[in-house]
DNA sequence: CCGCAACATTACATTTTTGTAATGTAACCA
DNA sequence: TGGTTACATTACAAAAATGTAATGTTGCGG
C-alpha cells in the first residue's frame, strides 16, 4: 500500500510515519502542503492522508485541488478540530473519512484499510463473475475455466454472461430471447438449443463436473453444484 | 437514495428516520436484528445504518452476517460506544464507517453521501471513458456522442477503446496494430485507414467539434480541442 | 502550382459469425 | 415398452463483419 502523508508536525508525522511503515507500507511524506500537493497530483497513491492545519494553508484547500485535479484517490483527514461543523466541512470538500487527533494508531490503520478495501474491491468486484472454476472477466470480456483461457464469440459471451448473472437459478428460453437476442416474439427455430450447445462445448467439455445443466421443461441453469 | 436503518431505540429511529426521509432518501425501517438481517439480506440496499447495541444481538454480528453473504453494501454503525477498541472492531467486522452517539444529523448526512458515493462512482469511474461529450462504457461496450447511442462493430470499438485510452496523445499505426489487430507485422494493407474512416462517419459526422485528428506522418489523436 | 506521398473513401471479396433445418438422442408417461 | 416430446447435435445457408484493392482527395516541398 503506498501513502502520501501531508504534516507540518515532525513529531506526529514521524509517529504515523514509523507506524505505517512496521505495517508494510510505503509512505512518502511532505511537511508543507506545496510539495504535498505537487507529490498528490504527479504520484500515484492508494491512500493520502492529509493534516487540516498546514503552515500557511488550510489541508481542505489541498483537498479540493486533488480532487479538482480529477483524482480519485481516497483522502482521510487529520485534525484536531472535532467539532461536528468541521467534520462536515471536511467529508463536503472531498475527504472520504475524518479522524481526530488525537488518535490511536490502531484506529488509523483499520480506517486505511476500509479505504483502500472500498477502491480496489469495489471496482473488481462488479466486473468478474464466477461460478465454480469458471470466471468471466466482463472488462476484458474473457472466459476461462480452470485458468485455461476460453474463446467465446459474441453471442456466447452474451449467452454465458447472463446465465452467470443468474447463476443458482433457472433461466427460462423466454428470458434468454428477451435479453440475449432482444427478441420479443418466439422465432419458432431452434436458435437457443445451438448456442447452448456451442456454448457446452466450450465450458464443460472434457471436464469432471458440468456446470450448464438443463432443467426439462424449464430451461437452463449454471451452477457449481451437480 | 435507498437506505436500511436498524436501530430498536424508538425516539432514535424515528429522529434519522425523520431526517433521511426530509431528505429525499428511501428509508426502511427495523427495530430489531432478526427482522434487519431478513431486510439487508433480500432487499437492496445504497447504505445500510445500523446500531450496535440492539436486543438480544450485538449488531455487529449483523455486519458479519451481511458481509459473508457476498452483500457490499456500505454499513454505517451507529453507536454510543466511542472507544477506540470498539471503533476499530466495527470497522474490523466489515464495516465502512462508525459514528458515536449522540450526532449531529447533518454528519450522518454527510457520511452516507460519502459511502454513497465511493461505491457508485468507484465503480464506474474505471469502466467509462469520456472525451468531451463522446463516451464509452467499457462494461456494457457502448459508446454514445453527445447522449445519443453510437453502433460499434467489434473492432471499431476496440479501436475507439484503444485511441480514448489514449487520449491527448498520438497513436501510431504501429500501435494500432499491435493492440487493435493483434498484428506485430505491417499487414501492407490499409486496413487502419478503413477502419479509422468508418469511425469517423460514427463518431464526428455531423458534429462541429471533431474529435478524431490525423496526425500528418505520426498517427491518429483523439481529443476534445481542435 | 505541380507532383508526390499520405491519407480518405468507396466498392467489393473474404472470412467469420449467426441462424435454420434436418436428424439424432434421451427423458417421461401411458 | 413404445411413442411422444423436449432437448442435442450436425451440416449447411444467410447475414454480418472485416479486410483488400482501386480510386479520390488533400497537404506539402520544390
Amino acid at each position: 500500500m503506498r501513502l502520501l502523508l501531508i504534516e507540518d508536525d515532525p513529531e506526529v508525522a514521524s509517529y504515523i510515519h514509523k507506524g505505517l511503515s512496521e505495517a508494510g507500507h510505503t509512505v512518502d511524506a511532505a511537511n508543507d502542503g506545496k510539495t504535498g500537493l505537487l507529490l498528490a497530483t504527479t504520484e500515484d497513491y492508494d491512500v493520502m492522508i492529509i493534516d487540516r492545519m498546514l503552515p500557511g494553508i488550510d489541508g481542505l484547500k489541498i483537498v479540493k485541488s486533488v480532487r479538482a485535479a480529477d483524482i480519485d484517490t481516497p483522502i482521510l483527514i487529520l485534525s484536531a478540530l472535532g467539532e461536528v461543523d468541521d467534520r462536515v466541512e471536511g467529508l463536503k470538500a472531498g475527504a472520504d473519512d475524518y479522524l481526530i487527533k488525537p488518535f490511536a494508531f490502531s484506529e488509523l490503520d483499520a480506517r486505511l484499510e476500509v479505504l483502500q478495501r472500498r477502491t480496489t474491491t469495489g471496482l473488481s468486484m462488479d466486473t468478474r463473475l464466477k461460478v465454480g472454476d469458471l470466471e468471466l472477466d466482463q472488462l476484458s470480456r474473457s472466459a476461462s475455466r480452470a485458468g485455461k483461457p476460453i474463446e467465446l464469440q459474441p453471442r456466447e459471451y452474451r449467452l454465458l454472461e447472463y446465465l452467470m448473472r443468474h447463476a443458482g437459478q433457472v433461466v427460462t428460453r423466454t428470458m434468454l430471447l428477451e435479453h440475449v437476442w432482444d427478441y420479443h416474439f418466439d422465432p419458432q427455430t431452434n436458435v437457443i438449443d445451438v448456442h447452448i450447445s456451442r456454448l457446452r462445448s466450450k465450458i464443460d467439455k472434457g471436464y469432471d463436473k458440468v456446470l450448464l445443466h438443463t432443467v426439462r421443461g424449464a430451461g437452463y441453469m449454471i451452477n457449481e453444484n451437480n
